[in-house]
RNA sequence: GGAGGCAUAGCUCAGUUGGUAGAGUACCUGCUUGACGUGCAGGUGGUCACAGGUUCAAGUCCUGUUGCCUUCACCA
């Protein structure tokens, strides 16, 4: 034993020196070693733009726990860390700061920007680092990576080039999400779809050749403007004559046709449709279908282009304001109402997306979802909870082609050159001096960059060296596990799974576990607007990481959101406070040097030692294969109510007597088996709760360095002992009744009492001979008599029944026999319902012929127990009443 | 409209091959018992949302209903 644990734990001094004391030991790191087995995890790559919020420490909490336990149990366990550089939510950071200094984009130029842009993530890099350092993550910080690493930015390249030659990557003119704030094409999968109320105004046009009209509705009139046809079901009756002719869209003079498409629906609005190919994604289906123009009225900003006649210049909703009064003044506007819509949002800056026609690069998907939807059929990718596995299928299979070019400076340049003489597009990973077609030198690369989300779908293994073939690859690839929070599923999860297909013919991990948000104690999401949200680094100061980690993962199960509120953190920091006070009282009993040598191999291990020694090696086992299932909350569960239960609160008090009696022979087996389970415990928990475990291993264990390279305790069915654990079970019944009928007879707990135990046969009687030390204290006695019959004991002892002894009081005249007669009926009356139901349910055949041996059995042998009872209990009524 | 989740003790939640419901917290009663009052002992409290079904047996499986939530798609 190395030295006194101080009264109170304290958890800022320790957390700090052990991790570093972990960093200056390089624990963490993992070397290519192909005599063992590596375990390996990727962390999600947290964006630079800030902080971690305290879903990031769940997170990172989840893997830890992974990771320490694999360690623990011999694997080569290696967990990657690193950052992202979250190319538009950083942009836009960076944009906000220069906004207050009054400076631009285009003001400082591209090179200045991007210098900026370094310099934030030197910054914001290292801060979010030492957040995990904080929360005492076990990540191998020498290989740390960042997106936009050489390596990775070569394999961003590498895969470019490759899907380019093989047609999987393309450049097209196609409707994308514009944002007309960041100036960008953005992803399907960007966009959030916001219920709003919102006008939906009718408006009619004059069909040509008559003095008709065609009445149709929009909730966007200035893109009437844009218009290249009116469309109507094709079987609709009132519209029908009118197909093939057509009308002359007001203010600009545009005539366009009537046409018939099965998209528009009869009975919504007028059952006439105003068709904007260059504005609206079905728009666009429909004019592919028919051929029509595409006439594009916006600019970049979101205001109207000169295309839009009178109104260029105006930003979209100000035309749109202009164009409803001028039909009204031309009389062309029917009514307006009210509608509930969905529109589409930035999830960014929550500015309205306007669909329109761009040139862009696009991932073509129809090939690559297929095989990612495949390792989900088979197996060979397991999604926990296996509920996300729907998701993950419904979305690869109505999967389109991804718009990965972006219009923003920070991120990875696409690697096209165009040549402004002959127009061809050279895509290569080398900056292109010349066109490859016609060597002219009027080359110019590509300004936009590509989805953020192109790169973190190569994370797996371009962090590992990818394109190359490296030891680390070959040896720690594919990860183990992947794990992160449900709302990344398509950004991420499923690009991973497709482009480690594609690039490596494997799946980039076997598992991905899926964890829930966190809430407020309101069960409110938490928001920066709400002001609701947590800072795991004040937690952290104030209960420690152990206390946060703990309070994140107990009570929760795989994929469910958690609430999280004050009173979870007391009530497990609490708990740290017990283990600590375990420990302090532990170490306060081991004397000399003697005791220290004390070994549960060498010494006489009573029935309770084997009881708490059988019980933890049989939780051992039950924790690990929670965790192995993704169970953690279980996991960690299992783990504190052994300390807290059977550990400090039984086996504890049970020892008690031997290690206050320094001539006790199994005193130094009551030590040695403190000694062995506590150490066991504090492996067990070590995953969950890192940083005090380690703190109370290395002060009770003198030859090992460090709890996160010990082993393991694996389970051994050579400390199974069933038999002890049901005798310690039989005594716990024992105490518990004494305490009950104490407490019921108001026997103040100083009070003490003489104990008379009845046994059923001799091996009851030698296990409360064995025991009567332990159970004396525990119940209260001063004196425990054991016997087999009922001599020496009057008529008016308080009795109480359990399976295989009666146990008496000689209260005599301090008892009331009223009520004494009435707490011995109330028993007998429980007994005898659980009797009834047993009875029942033994009679019926069906039971008997259909349920398993086992339960059957365990039937009988309860009812066998409960009638026995039964028996003494009636008996002792029957004195009372003769008392009487 | 499609898909999914949740509904269990006052509150927050566990409960993985179906076999008589658990924890933390709150509340009540005792207790400074030589680790811990951030503690110990004992206790109150649940027809497991509702209605059916399968089964010898259902909180657990199936169907439907209601309420809350999430997500995808659409919304001229």
């Amino acid at each position: 034993m190395k030295k006194e644990l101080e009264k109170n734990y304290n958890h800022q001094s320790v957390e700090n020196q052990t991790y570093e004391k972990w960093l200056s030991k390089n624990y963490f790191h993992a070397e290519v070693d192909k005599s063992k087995k590596p375990y390996t995890i990727v962390i999600p790559p947290p964006n630079i733009t800030g902080q971690l919020h305290i879903g990031h420490a769940l997170n990172a909490t989840m893997q830890d726990i992974l990771i320490r336990t694999k360690r623990m149990q011999g694997y080569n366990a290696m967990w990657l860390p690193g950052t992202d550089h979250a190319s538009i939510s950083t942009e836009m950071k960076i944009v906000q700061a220069m906004a207050e200094e009054g400076v631009t984009k285009a003001d400082i130029g591209r090179d200045a920007f991007l210098e900026r842009a370094w310099a934030w993530r030197e910054e914001y890099g290292r801060i979010i680092l030492k957040q995990f350092h904080k929360l005492g993550c076990s990540c191998d910080w020498e290989r740390e990576r960042f997106t936009m690493d050489e390596g990775l930015s070569a394999a961003v390249l590498e895969v470019f080039i490759r899907m380019y030659k093989k047609g999987y990557i393309y450049r097209g003119e196609k409707l994308v999400n514009w944002c007309p704030n960041c100036k960008t094409s953005i992803s399907d999968a960007e966009v959030d779809h916001l219920e709003s109320q919102g006008g939906f105004w009718y408006f009619k046009y004059p069909i040509d050749g008559t003095d008709e009209f065609i009445s149709f509705a929009t909730t966007r009139p200035e893109t009437m403007l844009a218009d290249t046809a009116i469309a109507v079901n094709p079987d609709d009756e009132k519209y029908k004559k009118y197909i093939g002719k057509t009308v002359t869209v007001p203010i600009i003079n545009r005539v366009i046709p009537i046409i018939a498409d099965s998209y528009v629906e009869q009975d919504f609005g007028t059952g006439a449709v105003k068709i904007t190919p260059a504005h609206d994604p079905n728009d666009a289906d429909v004019g592919a279908r028919h051929n029509l123009p595409i006439i594009n009225i916006m600019n970049d900003d979101g205001s109207l282009n000169e295309n839009a006649g009178d109104y260029c210049g105006l930003d979209r909703y100000d035309a749109r304001k202009r164009i409803i009064e001028e039909f009204t003044k031309l009389g062309l506007f029917v009514k307006s109402e009210t509608v509930n819509n969905s529109v589409g949002t930035h999830e960014k800056c929550n500015t309205v997306i306007e669909p329109l026609v761009k040139l862009q690069w696009f991932v073509k998907m129809s090939e690559l979802a297929g095989p990612a939807l495949d390792v989900y059929k088979d197996k060979t990718l397991n999604i926990v909870p296996e509920r996300f596995g729907k998701i993950y299928t419904h979305w690869l299979e109505n999967i389109k082609d991804w718009c990965i070019s972006r219009q923003l400076w920070w991120g990875h340049r696409i690697p096209a050159y165009y040549c402004a003489d002959c127009n061809h597009v050279t895509v290569a990973k080398d900056k292109v001096e010349l066109c490859e077609k016609c060597q002219s030198k009027n080359i110019k690369q590509d300004e936009d960059t590509l989805d953020t989300w192109f790169s973190s779908a190569l994370w797996p293994f371009s962090t590992l060296g990818w394109p190359d073939k490296t030891d680390e690859l070959d040896y720690f690839f594919p990860t183990n596990v992947l794990v992160t929070a449900h709302d990344i599923l398509f950004f991420w999860v499923v690009r991973m799974v497709f482009s480690s297909l594609e690039y490596m013919d494997e799946v980039p991990f076997p598992d991905v576990l899926f964890h829930g948000l966190i809430r407020d104690s309101q069960g409110r999401k938490m928001s920066k607007s709400l002001g609701n949200g947590i800072d795991p680094l004040d937690v952290i100061e104030n209960f420690g990481a152990d206390a946060l980690r703990l309070t994140l993962i107990s009570g929760n199960s795989p994929g469910n959101d958690l609430r999280f509120y004050q009173e979870r953190l007391d009530a497990n920091r609490n708990f740290l406070n017990k283990i600590w006070n375990a420990a302090r009282f532990m170490l306060m009993n081991f004397k000399t040097e003697e005791d220290e040598a004390a070994d549960i191999s060498k010494e006489n291990l009573t029935d309770v030692d084997k009881w708490i020694i059988s019980r933890v090696n049989t939780v051992a086992k039950e924790v690990l294969n929670c965790i192995d299932s993704y169970e953690l909350g279980m996991a960690v569960q299992k783990v504190y109510d052994f300390i807290w239960d059977e550990y400090c609160d039984w086996y504890i008090e049970m020892v008690k007597p031997r290690l206050y009696n320094e001539s006790d022979s199994t005193r130094r087996a009551a030590l040695a088996t403190l000694k062995m389970v506590f150490i066991n415990a504090m492996k067990l928990l070590h995953p969950f709760m890192p940083f005090i475990t380690e703190e109370i291993f290395t002060s009770i264990q003198d030859d090992e360095e460090t709890i996160m390279l010990s082993k393991w305790h694996e389970f051994d069915e050579s400390l199974n002992f069933k038999k002890e654990e049901q005798n310690i079970e039989l005594i716990k019944d024992a105490v518990k009744s004494i305490r009950q009928v104490r407490l019921s007879l108001n026997v103040p707990p100083a009070k003490k009492v003489n104990i008379t135990v009845v046994a059923d046969n001799d091996q009851i009687a030698k296990l409360f001979e064995d025991s009567k030390a332990f159970f004396a204290s525990l119940a209260g006695a001063s004196d425990v008599l054991v016997q087999q019959d009922r001599n020496g004991i009057n008529d008016d002892a308080v009795s109480t029944v359990i399976k295989g002894a009666t146990l008496y009081i000689p209260f005599g005249e301090l008892v009331d026999v009223e009520k004494e007669m009435d707490r011995l009926e109330k028993e007998k009356e429980r007994l005898s319902s659980e009797i009834e139901r047993i009875n029942k349910k033994l009679l019926n055949e069906g039971f008997i012929a259909k349920a398993k041996e086992s339960v059957v059995n365990g039937e009988k042998e309860k009812l066998v127990g409960y009638e026995e009872m039964l028996r003494k209990i009636e008996g002792e009524i029957s004195k009372l009443k003769g008392m009487k």
